[in-house]
Formats: C-alpha cells, structure tokens, sequence
DNA sequence: CGGGCTTTTGAGCCAAATCAAAAATAGTGG
DNA sequence: CCACTATTTTTGATTTGGCTCAAAAGCCCG
C-alpha cells in the first residue's frame, strides 16, 4: 500500500499552533483548493495596495520587499508553502512592503470577506492564524539580530538553519535536502551583503564542506556543523519539538 | 481656563487604530491605573519566560532585545508610552526574547486572564490590540531595511524621524524635542553599529546642524532635512493623518 | 572631590563594497 | 540538437566604511 500523501502545506504548518480537528483541517482544504500558477519574479502585492483576497503560498517561494531609492532591495522575508502573505492587511489598511514570488509558485486566493466568517465559526483556525502573524514578527526579529550582529558567513548558516527547519516543519525537507531556487543576489539581498561577497561566502561553506549548492537544491551536508557555525537555536520559530 | 491634561499614552497611541468609545477609554484607564515604578537596566521579562501579566510602558524607554553568544547584544525594539511588551506571548507559549527598561519606567502590570475577558467584551480594543501588534512588526520590517541598507548616518536618522513621529503621536514631542534617555552604547545595540562608530556620525549630525542631543534630550533642528538624508517616509507606521 | 559611567579622539586593521571582466549555465528559437 | 542570448556565477584588483584597541576627557552624583 504505497499510497501518495498529498499533504498541504498549510494544514501542514498550522499544525504547529494548535491541535485542529478534522473539521478545521477540511475548512482549510477548501480553502485551499482553488489556486492560481505564477512565474517567478510576479508582484503579487504592492506596496500602499490592500489587496481584495489574502494569499497563501501552496508552492514555491516568494517574498516580502522594500525598494530604496536608489535602487536597492531589502528582502524582509521568505514567504515558503503554507505561509500567509498579507493576512494583516485587513487591520492595518494598506500594505507597508510589497511581495513577489522568487520561483514558479501556486498560490491560493483567500476571499478576505470570507475570512471573518470562518474565524468566528472556527476558533481555532482564528488561533492558528494568530499564530502563524506572531511566528513572522519572531522570525523577523531573528533577522534584525543576523543582519546587525553577525559576520556575512554566519548570516547566511543561519538563514539556511532555518530555512532548512521551516521546510522540514511542512514535511518539504528531506536529509537536510530542500529546494532552493533563490539566485546568489537575492540572497545577497536578503542578508544585506553584496552580491559578489555572497558569492565567496557560499564557496567558503562549499570547502568547509557543509553544504552543497547547484541547481534550484540545497543540501546541507553537516546539520550540526552549519548550526553550530550560525549560533542556530530553533526556539524562535516555536514549532512543536 | 488651563486646564492641565493627564493624557494616558496607551490611549492616546491606541485612538490611531480605530475610534475608541467613551467606554473603551475607561476600560483602559482602569487597566492602566495600577502601575510600578522601575529603574533603568531592569530586566522585565527573559528570554523563555511566559509572564503572568501583560507589561505596558507609561512612561520611560524600554527595549526587546536578544544576547549573543559573545556577549554582544540586538536591541530589536524601543518600547516607548503606551507600547506593549509582551501581548503576544499567550499565543506563543514562550518569549524568545528578553524586555528590559533602558530608563527609569513606569509600568502598567495587566493580569493576562483579564484580557480575554475584555478583548470578547470590547470588540474595538481587540482590534486595537491586533492593531498595536502589527505596527510593532511593521516597524521591525522597516528596521530590517535600516540594518540591510542603509549606511550608518542614514541608520541613525532614520531612526530619530521614527522615533520622533511615534512620540508626536503619543503627545510626547514638541517642536521636534522629546525626551531620549538612552546611551551611545544603547544606540549602537540598536543599529548594529560600534559604539565609537555611533559617536562620530552623531557628531557629523550635529555638526550637519540637523540635531541637538544632550543630557536624555533629544531635539531635532531640521525634521525635513533629517527625514530627507534618512529617505523617511511614515506610512509603515499606520499612524492617521 | 573622587570614582564610575559616558563620550570623545587617534591609529591601525579588516570585512565587505565596488568595479570590471571572464567563465559557466540556462533558456530560446530555428 | 545546436547556435545564440541572457542570466548567473566566479575571479581579480582596489577602495572604504566601520571595527578594534587604547587612552583621554567630560559628566554625573553621592
């Protein structure tokens, strides 16, 4: 009996909040069932918009940015299956950033009307919502501390330390292999160094032996190696275990 | 006719997020009349705790922040009157990170168990609440642009624009002077700058003819002039008008 | 008026930026 | 399946913003 799961992302993730019944995880089948295939590089938001449905990332990558004036780009964070993209937009009235995908994704679109209806009916889907908004902030603070305190290499252990437990908390992780379809410079532009010294930082964990890199996969090769590198501690992303 | 108006903070910065009714204000006045008084350096709540009350800063600075390893430390938010310390950690279960006072504070203790109560009895504080939250991470959003790519000097004015329209929205800036208790060290901690680094840009600013800092007072010279060399631009801060 | 912070100054150094160009990869259409 | 482009990655050389270390000067406060 080698049956397929097709596990969905989102239930996948929210898991991690609460217990939900098989009654909330239907709801949010439901939900999900409906998606729409974008290119990589689609703004699926932008900034000053308040979007009409709440998106959800069912697959691929995508991200939340900022453009500076003179052209630069400060990616603020990684939007993975199962995550939110603009659940807040609701209670803050407009979106303060804006947000494209960074491979080809499926992307689910949440009617926001809907969404009130379904988290009165559902508290725990309410919760969980909460939840996943809270798990954001904390994951965004964990960046403030990369970008301000760590030296270019550990930044970018710890950005893969993490990536590497979000993806294996919705079962998208295998032996320390994921898909990383991100180029060098959006890399670069997520953890606020060049594109040039991303690139010699990448090889130096290449020779060290830790990860390995090549076509849309990242592998990293010692676990316990990469986190101890990053000063890696799991605790902010408060998921069960 | 003088009057002198006690404002309370929590109430003056939660009348951004939606109209508050005579009777949410009371509620708020009640939550806030108890209150304790603490010196600079006190530590409220540690990383791993789970706090039985609900912190409110009335009046002095706070910070989130986290320690490092080497002893280094991120300051990943400056919790100013009427910001919340911890709302978020009944959700979360666990903080992961510490709040300490970075001045001499007043502090308004709120039991958690009441909170629920009062969000299902008073839909607009819920709201408020959910409001207060989410400008906290967008704040933190724009602060990751400040560390990723931003030069110091642009680093540091940007964030005394910040720090003096989130005042001006509390009631607690005049003419671009406001109380600014914190160290260089403090600063530094906050803009993931070295100390001495710190010193010789807030010198360049003065100098520059931009600002005026001395003995915990802070004043801007040149709001425009500033905001211009840092790129301000408030709309991530959700404040009216 | 003396001791502990905090701010300031100076000198030397290093991580990371910039600029520029070559090599490798990945797409695209014929 | 191959040539032709466009993007991405890699390398090298040079510059610079910001760091470290160390010590002096200024301030605050009992």
């Amino acid at each position: 009996m080698s049956e397929i799961r097709v596990r969905n992302p989102v239930i996948a993730k929210l898991q991690h909040a609460t217990a939900l019944r098989a009654e909330d995880r239907a709801v949010l089948e439901a939900l999900t069932a409906q998606a729409i295939e974008l290119p990589a590089h689609a703004e699926l938001v932008r900034e000053g918009d308040c979007p009409p449905h709440v998106h959800v990332v069912l697959s691929g990558f995508a991200c939340r940015y900022k453009t500076l004036p003179d052209g630069g780009r400060q990616i603020m964070a990684w939007l993975t299956p199962g995550d939110f993209c603009d659940l807040h937009v609701a209670v803050l009235g407009a979106m303060d950033h804006a947000v494209a995908t960074l491979s080809p994704s499926r992307l689910a679109l949440l009617p926001r009307n809907g969404m009130e209806e379904i988290t009165d009916r559902h508290p725990a889907l309410a919760r969980a919502f909460w939840w996943a908004t809270l798990v954001d902030a904390a994951i965004l603070r964990e960046w403030l501390v990369n970008l301000g305190r760590r030296p270019g290499e550990q930044r970018i252990a710890h950005l893969f330390c993490e990536l590497l437990a979000r993806l294996r908390a919705t079962g998208l992780a295998e032996d320390g292999e994921m898909d990383f379809p991100l180029t060098q410079a959006d890399l670069a532009d997520t953890v606020g160094l060049s594109a040039v010294h991303v690139n010699r930082i990448v090889q130096d964990l290449r020779e060290a032996g830790l990860i390995k890199w090549r076509s849309g996969r990242l592998r990293i090769l010692d676990v316990a190696g990469l986190e101890s590198l990053a000063g890696f501690n799991p605790s902010y992303l408060h998921l069960l275990r």
